[in-house]
DNA sequence: GTCTATACCTGGATAGAC
DNA sequence: GTCTATCCAGGTATAGAC
């Protein structure tokens, strides 16, 4: 992408992103103005469209942003060839991804409803092609009789439930370190599903 | 409905909270305007403040009141002696409860941001009472031997996290019954704390 | 108790100077 | 690329007629 000599397109555009992530997960996409945003960046309102068309492209990218990461990061680490390997993968993933990215976790979840329906679709999409990866490994574990899971599709939203939650209360420093934490939780998992 | 002229505050007060409670929920507090509720009422927008003095009431109310029915239910309900007998009693509760509820439960967990700071404090004090019902039975299963949890805090935000997912999935009339949805959820719990 | 009307503010977005 | 100025739609809340 070339641009004019002088252009701080490059260092403003990420920064407008970053500025609007924050801004969206602590007071929601509704209450936040794109004056806030832009007092947050240190440029007036007018200069942000110059980055996004408008405020709802800029929530739209970051949501399909941060859920094609999820994606990709995910797929690039599958490596474990029995069910329960692959179980124990994807629940280390999912809390140290989680962990890393509250923000970005938080607004994919709570800003679903100020998509457009277009956006929606989208978005939709990409979360469902996430659970699925869970969802085939519960079903490969069924197979193979390695899990005793009564329901493979409750049993995914379950255990992504109780894995995300980790958002609502761990702290970075507190009183469980992160290898205590995903230790945890996989024990927890683990007898859940019966294996 | 025709609406007739004279007294209807005893009607009205409940009808706006009411309106309130599904704009909010399906649009997010923020996003909604007091002209929408006026509007889903039938009344102009100035006659909601003869029923809240303004909108952060509103929203405060709705919370407050779902918080304290949710505590009020819950201990009336507790009969089971043993921990294992409570456990499984705190999760069909729960899971029948919020069920049932879908608008309140997602309301107070979406819009605690939207509080103003008294207002928060407030709202956490009755959600933690009700977390410490969970953590209690965790204990004293712990203590008894029931229980095989190395961590009571963790496991009771990780049981009412997975509980409470049942909102963002389940359908009435879907493929599962809800007594199909308490059995199988209750199974996840027992094995995942060990007993 | 509810209406109409309105005060007053802030929102998203654009135009044009520099 | 950013700023200032601005448009106009829509927000919360209130005043006063009925």
């Amino acid at each position: 992408m070339a641009r004019k000599t002088g252009s701080h397109s490059d260092i403003t555009g990420p920064r407008v992103r970053r500025a609007a992530l924050q801004l969206f997960a602590r007071h929601g996409y509704a209450a936040v103005s794109m004056r806030q945003i832009a007092a947050e960046v240190g440029v007036q309102a007018g200069a942000l469209y110059l980055y996004t068309p408008d405020k709802q492209t800029l929530l739209f990218d970051l949501m399909r942003d941060h859920l094609q990461d999820l994606l990709d990061a995910y797929g690039g680490e599958t490596s474990a060839q029995t069910p329960v390997g692959q179980l124990e993968a994807f629940c280390k993933f999912h809390l140290r991804y989680h962990i890393d990215r509250p923000d970005e976790v938080f607004i994919a979840y709570m800003e679903l409803r100020n998509l457009t329906p277009e956006n929606f679709a989208v978005i939709e999409k990409l979360r469902h092609a996430y659970e699925d990866q869970l969802e085939q490994i519960l079903e490969r574990g069924h197979k193979s009789g390695d899990f005793r899971v009564p329901d493979n599709k409750l049993a995914t939203m379950a255990i992504i439930a109780m894995l995300t939650g980790v958002d609502t209360w761990y702290q970075e420093g507190g009183r469980l370190t992160r290898e205590r934490v995903e230790r945890i939780y996989w024990n927890m998992v683990r007898r859940a599903v019966g294996a």
